[in-house]
DNA sequence: CGCGTAGTTGAACATTATCAACGTTCGTGG
DNA sequence: CCACGAACGTTGATAATGTTCAACTACGCG
């Protein structure tokens, strides 16, 4: 993995805050100042395990981590993908019994921030707790999302719902309506993702990319006509909570 | 709807937070002394719409109140069920433009808390933003949960999933095996909150009753064989954090 | 007692799963 | 750099699960 400096991995962090949050000069500073140790983490290993108490949160450097259940027949649902930036169990500061597993989707670089940092971050600065709050609802309305994907759409709307989704959060589309952008799994675990099985998954990207819609191989995307995909998809970015104005950012507790 | 005494409402919340957290005696005075305004909700009348901005969070305090989403042939997904005590759109503190419908399942009463008093609490008891966001974590992990219910399992499993579910928050089962419980919903709101079709839904819950699990009529459940019941719906409860032991539960920021 | 909502049932159909085989790609060590 | 094995992807045939449509029944409320 090439190594970032270590200060710009808890500025995508920062970046990600700042979308949907003001932060003060002081707050800023807290976040890029987190102490972290990274780590890297093999694909299809649990690197979280279900029940686990964990001391720390993981900052996704690069790479995608994914959450994941499953029934009782051990058939994985995968409910939530992190991308670089995103801390992937933030909630385990304030609940730090896992409730679902986390995993590389393919190997994946993560810096783990000791909880302990975290809260004399929020202890020093009150507002940072609501900053963080906000983080969690995001993933929050995200999750919401897939209820509806996996619950109310049929197998090719819920795959190019999906496609559109991890494309405008990797900030993949463009002015333009055709562009691709790298995506490192597997047909399966999309399957895991969308609640269908690695056979339909396969099905159903051949018939995206009959359609002219997008073409998915190799760990890459390659969008043909954006317009068309975010139809398919049934897509409506609102839920992502990205476009928020400036004007429009919240700030509960007032800066000194 | 029988009118609790006011301050009672309040108490129900402060309850399920404490659950989880540890409050201090100011902490619990500020939740108990949040003003509210009681509002009787209609049943399948969006109380809360789509997108909108909203100022203040309804707790639950008669009824059960639904959390809609829908695809865009305009096929609803309910995305989490509040039973009384819950704050429906808790998140909403921090996330004010609605990403959900709210409705109620049946005519429900809900107190508007303003999310004025909300923040002044948080800010005259910094941890209670720390509470706060624990509660919304909890309605995260049953979140993540419906995913799993809705994309691998099947109907039979989903539904008596949800039942225990529900059983278990509402608080219903006892040492017995078998014992009932009141359940507000229709056959069709109960599709939309597996993923089904109400014909599906009915059907289902026929070999239930078959099958000497559990009788589900009239706004009514009674659960025949509890052990049987959460053997068909793969259900562990441990997701809903409900059994965190006094000594488990947590406080970040220390008391003064 | 009549009307609207909710629940019930059957038959035909659609979508997706399952099973099984084969093809392709990628990474590793010789 | 090539050969090999393992993981990943592709395809066809068949089966299971759940949907759709349509009709009919039961219940609650005025």
């Amino acid at each position: 993995m090439h190594a970032l400096p270590y200060s710009q991995n808890l500025q995508r962090f920062l970046d990600r805050l700042s979308l949907r949050s003001i932060l003060t000069k002081e707050e800023r500073q807290a976040i890029l100042s987190l102490p972290g140790h990274a780590k890297q983490v093999e694909a299809n290993v649990d690197f979280v395990a279900l029940g686990e108490t964990v001391a720390h949160s993981c900052l996704v450097v690069a790479g995608l981590i994914g959450r994941f259940d499953q029934n009782t027949n051990g058939i994985r649902q995968i409910t939530a993908i992190h991308i670089p930036g995103d801390v992937a169990d933030l909630h385990s500061v304030v609940q730090p019994q896992a409730t679902s597993a986390l995993q590389a989707l393919s190997v994946a670089t993560v810096l783990q921030i000791p909880h302990a940092a975290l809260r004399l971050a929020t202890a020093q600065h009150p507002a940072l707790a609501e900053i963080l709050w906000r983080d969690c609802m995001v993933d929050a309305a995200i999750l919401s999302q897939w209820v509806v994907n996996v619950g109310r759409r049929e197998a090719k709307v819920r795959i190019a719902h999906l496609l559109c989704e991890m494309a405008s959060r990797l900030g993949a589309p463009t002015a333009a309506n055709a562009f691709s952008f790298p995506f490192m799994v597997t047909q399966v675990q999309l399957a895991d993702a969308t609640g269908l099985t690695g056979v339909h998954v396969n099905r159903v990207l051949k018939t995206l990319r009959e359609d002219g819609l997008a073409d998915v191989r190799r760990r890459e995307v390659t969008v043909h006509d954006w317009e068309a995909l975010v139809a398919a998809g049934e897509f409506d970015p609102n839920y992502l909570q990205a476009d928020i104005r400036p004007d429009e950012r919240l700030r509960i507790v007032q800066p000194a």
